[in-house]
RNA sequence: GGGCCUGUAGCUCAGGUGGUUAGAGCACUGUGCUGAUAACGCAGGGGUCAGUGGUUCGAGUCCACUCAGGCCCA
């Protein structure tokens, strides 16, 4: 049993090998980037996803509905954290459970994936058939399906991944046209005039993303609209508005002068007539006409124009004065030129007001008949011709030539300057069919995580505008629509687009762009209104949110546990406009209800500072960096730790931090394995009810810790897991109940008070490997492979630990707190020492107490000696010379260093002697446990 | 400019309905141990609770404004 050693004292004996030292495996060090490969084909191995779907077969379901992140460019901080947050809740809902799925999906269609894609051809893609071009889309989709599909595996998220649902298969194409078809069944599906950005020398409408700034140079002009009644207040005066435009050309669509009604409008005496200008503005005003001296004649308020009108300089019509605002004192007369058919916030004032979206424009850019004397003529051309009229007539108070250089909107292909113009467009109508108010009333038995959630959705509910819903684009799904290629007459039936959606299921959406409208028509099909069999159909294609907006019909099918509505969607919190709105209105104007039960919501990821993501900032900490330094653990928990509500931060050292953390939590784990490494649960007769003392303190500590953790889960507060885990991790494990145990190290194998130990920390240990496999899944898998006792084959196919925490045991913890003070005070004491270099370990000494009144100190007297790691410790009769721990407790101590000599095998100070010629300076106690 | 939200030690977070000297873990400093050792223990320093003004006997906690930051609009 002992080595030989050569000449006696010189070389003791080893006693460390007498102890019950630490034993395990399970090694510090994680190697995370490598073990977490080897775990994830251990689960890809054993299908886990499935297995555990197939164990809770007969559970209650729960659906989380996966958004659809956009299938273009690789993942990052922010899908990452979106993920894992959804894993984590899949996770504990089917281990606490439940029978929760995750079919994950992606969003395929839309402007960024064809301008890629298009970017790729080069310039073929304009010679090719629209069909083969989609069909470039539909590849370049695919292509980063399944990057992203990789790249989210790896951080071991359990999900379908080999079936997800995409909103460009057969399947999800023909569920969006049938949700669109209900639409129409709805009577919410309108067709009406908008304006879009729209080239005239690419004759197409423009995205927002196809738009290029650039500086350019207009004409800068003054414009009289004159009152030809005049104003009572000014007898005998010629009264003009004056409006300021740089787009002359518009002025022909002119229907409305918008003021502020908070502004005081000056009448100007100027050239012998009344303009009329913001009194603000009049000084900036007079200069650009070349005028000095003006006087006021008189000021308004804003609403003495209330009702009035003015005449057009050179149509047969009024221009009525309308308010709002968007008009500002930032430049021109305070008197803004409102044309609906060639703006956005004209058209919405007009909208507001009744005017229509005029615009006398065609596609190639030219003046339609309507115009008088510039018709047929490219509006850029009629710009200075317009300007020369209004000069020649007397309608221009300054120069014409006039030049003002600014900012402009460019077609990025052919770098023309764009225009605004009004279009026909499909919309969904917000308020005739009531889809509004049903809409924000479906949201009132939503749950919205964080609350305020729901407010921002209601506001953006309550204001927003008709959905248009059309989009002049190729990569997408059709509007199923016909018209008349005659009469012009509009065709939406709701039978006919069914029909179609049902051809989608099997063709994809392709197929309305390899076959005719007649095709999908029903055989001798005639116009409705003039009986003409000569039909076309739309070329539109719908807005890429009604598709994701679709997805609950696609998905939540009542198949596989994925029952409609879902039970939660989980977003970041740009999703209140985007996909909560979009899915909430698809769903509301054809299911009349809410998609979601609840809807939680997180944080922008930023950096350390708080601030945006971005290129040129450089603080993009990429994924995969992370991952291969540190591994995908360290993500997962900084997805947990942080508090999701706010915004995320990330840097470098943020993610430093999380890796010590990990250590942490890691090493005192090793601990305990090594603790239990002789332990078998089932064959150890001890159970947790045979615990006292520090034992059962730690164990119910944990079960404590345990339901603050369940809470928190089930309120999807994970960020308090993670501390409230660390902090019993190190404050009651650590540096309490690991330390304080080490004493059984000394012990026979099979003391009693060893076992009883190590029931508690296998108890809370194992409980613990579970508790965690939500977030540190990896480690989680890896530490249940190292549990002594019987085991499933992974820790997900386990349940969530339920203990409850009953009365007498939160009184226990309750009652136990002062020993904790009491202990707190010892070690000070004890530090004192230290510092004065009389003892080095706190088992050189010993300690000498005084108290009254304290039953807890009585009853646990004999164990005080261990649990401040003492080698003696006594009981005063008197306070006389001792100190007072605490304020609020009447317990005394002194510390003092300890008699005898230190045990070579136990450490503590005791009398010792020489048993054997080997067996040297041991106490009484440890040589009976050797002997 | 508008809607919604956030701002407590270097970092991550606690601080029900306002009430004694604002807490924890990590990090940091000092130190002990060398039988958790690329570990562990103990002790300690560190915050004008973003700022200003108000309500109140009393505010991190309520109100107003300002500043900084985020998302969505314009």
């Amino acid at each position: 049993m002992f080595d030989a050693h050569d000449g006696a004292g010189e070389n003791p004996m080893d006693y460390s090998k007498t102890l019950n030292l630490p034993v395990t495996d399970f090694p510090m060090k994680a190697n995370l980037p490598v073990k977490e490969q080897d775990i994830l084909k251990k689960w890809e191995k054993i299908d886990i996803y499935r297995r555990i779907l197939e164990k809770n077969r007969d559970k209650k379901s729960f659906v989380m509905h996966d958004g659809p992140p956009y299938a273009n460019g690789h993942i990052h901080q922010g899908t990452v954290l979106n993920k894992i947050l959804k894993d984590i809740v899949v996770k504990y809902m089917n281990m606490a459970g439940k029978h929760a799925t995750f079919l994950p999906g992606w969003d395929c269609h839309g402007l960024p994936i064809e301008l890629k894609a298009a970017e790729r051809l080069g310039g073929k893609k304009d010679a090719m058939a629209p069909g083969d071009f989609r069909r470039a889309c539909r590849a370049y989709a695919q292509e980063f399906i399944d990057i992203q599909r990789t790249e989210f595996k790896r951080l071991g998220v359990f999900a379908d991944w080999e079936h997800p649902y995409i909103t460009m298969s057969h399947a999800f194409e023909s569920v969006i046209a049938h949700e669109f078809a209900h639409v129409i069944e709805s009577g919410a599906l309108l067709k009406a005039k908008k304006p879009v950005y729209w080239c005239m020398h690419c004759e197409t409408a423009l995205a927002e993303a196809e738009v290029e700034y650039h500086d350019h140079a207009s004409p800068s002009i003054y414009v009289k609209f004159p009152v030809p009644a005049g104003l009572p207040e000014l007898p005998g005066e010629k009264v003009n508005f004056v409006i300021w435009t740089t787009t002359p050309w518009t002025l022909p669509a002119n229907l409305a002068i918008a003021l502020n009604p908070e502004f005081t409008y000056a009448a100007l005496k100027v050239r012998g007539e009344i303009l009329i200008v913001a009194d603000d503005l009049k000084d900036s005003f007079l200069k650009a006409i070349g005028e000095t001296g003006a006087a006021t004649v008189k000021t308004f308020p804003a609403d003495r124009f209330k009702g009035m009108a003015a005449r057009h300089p050179f149509m047969e019509r009024d221009s009525v004065i309308l308010y709002g605002d968007h008009v500002t004192l930032e430049a021109g007369t305070g008197c803004v030129h409102t044309a609906p058919g060639h703006g956005q916030e004209d058209y919405d004032l007009g909208r507001k007001h009744g005017l229509e979206p005029y615009a006398p424009v065609k596609a190639n850019g030219s003046f339609t008949d309507e115009v008088p004397h510039w018709a047929g003529m490219k509006v850029t051309k009629a710009n200075p011709l317009i300007v020369q009229y209004l000069f020649d007539h007397g309608f221009l108070l300054n120069k014409p030539g006039e030049m003002i250089s600014h900012s402009y909107p460019c077609c990025w292909r052919c770098n023309a300057p764009i225009i605004f113009r009004a279009t026909p467009q499909w919309f969904i109508a917000m308020d005739d069919t009531g889809l509004r108010k049903q809409a924000r009333a479906n949201l009132e038995s939503v749950e919205f995580i964080p609350a305020w959630g729901k407010a921002r959705i209601a506001g953006m509910v309550e204001k927003r505008p008709n959905w248009c819903v059309s989009r002049q684009r190729l990569w997408g799904s059709p509007i199923i629509a016909f018209h008349c290629n005659d009469c012009n007459e509009q065709i939406v039936d709701a039978k006919i687009a069914h029909t179609v959606a049902d051809m989608f299921r099997e063709h994809t959406s392709d197929i309305w762009y390899e076959k005719e409208a007649a095709h999908f028509l029903p055989t001798g099909f005639k116009c409705p209104k003039c009986g003409s069999q000569n039909i076309g159909k739309e070329t539109d294609i719908l807005d890429v949110w009604f598709d994701s907006g679709a997805t609950w019909a696609a998905v939540l099918d009542g198949s596989k546990g994925l029952e409609f509505p879902a039970d939660l969607y989980l977003e970041g919190s740009d999703q209140h406009r985007g996909w909560f709105n979009s899915s909430l209105f698809v769903c509301t104007a054809t299911r009349g209800k809410a998609p979601y039960r609840q809807v939680l919501t997180h944080g922008y990821v930023v950096d350390g500072k708080g601030e945006k993501i971005s290129k040129s900032k450089g603080n993009f900490i990429p994924p995969e960096k992370t991952i291969s330094q540190f591994g995908a653990e360290i993500l997962r928990l900084w997805t947990s730790a942080e508090d999701y509500r706010d915004d995320i931060r990330v840097s470098e050292d943020i993610i430093n931090s999380f890796v010590t953390s990990y250590r942490k939590i890691r090493n005192t784990m090793r601990f305990m394995f090594g603790f239990i490494g002789d332990f078998d649960p089932e064959k150890c007769a001890v159970s947790v009810n045979d615990l006292s003392s520090v034992d059962r303190w730690a164990y119910l500590r944990w079960k404590a810790v345990l339901a603050d953790i369940t809470a928190n889960y089930d309120k999807y507060e994970f960020h308090r897991i993670y501390h409230t885990l660390l902090d019993y991790l190190t404050v009651d494990l650590s540096s309490v109940y690991l330390d304080v145990i080490k004493d059984r190290y000394v012990m026979k194998k099979d003391d009693p008070r060893r076992r009883l130990s190590q029931r508690a920390v296998y108890e809370i240990l194992s409980d613990m490997v579970k508790v965690l496999a939500p977030i540190l899944s990896f480690t989680a898998e890896e530490s249940y492979g190292y549990l002594p006792g019987k085991k499933k084959e992974s820790v997900f196919l386990e349940e969530f630990p339920v203990r409850t925490l009953s009365a007498a045991d939160k009184k226990f913890l309750e009652r136990w707190e002062p020993l904790l003070t009491v202990r707190s005070g010892v070690q000070k004491l004890l530090e004192e020492l230290r510092t004065a270099k009389t003892i080095g370990h706190s088992l050189d000494a010993k300690v000498t107490m005084y108290w009254k009144d304290q039953p807890l100190l009585d009853e646990e007297a004999g164990n005080l000696e261990s649990l401040f790691i003492v080698s003696a410790f006594e009981k005063a009769s008197s306070p006389d010379g001792l100190t007072k721990l605490s304020e609020s407790l009447d317990v005394y101590a002194k510390v003092v260093p300890a008699d005898g000599e230190k045990c070579d095998r136990c450490w503590k100070k005791r009398t010792v002697a020489d048993r054997s010629a080997e067996v040297t300076h041991i106490c009484d106690t440890c040589w009976e446990v050797i002997r």
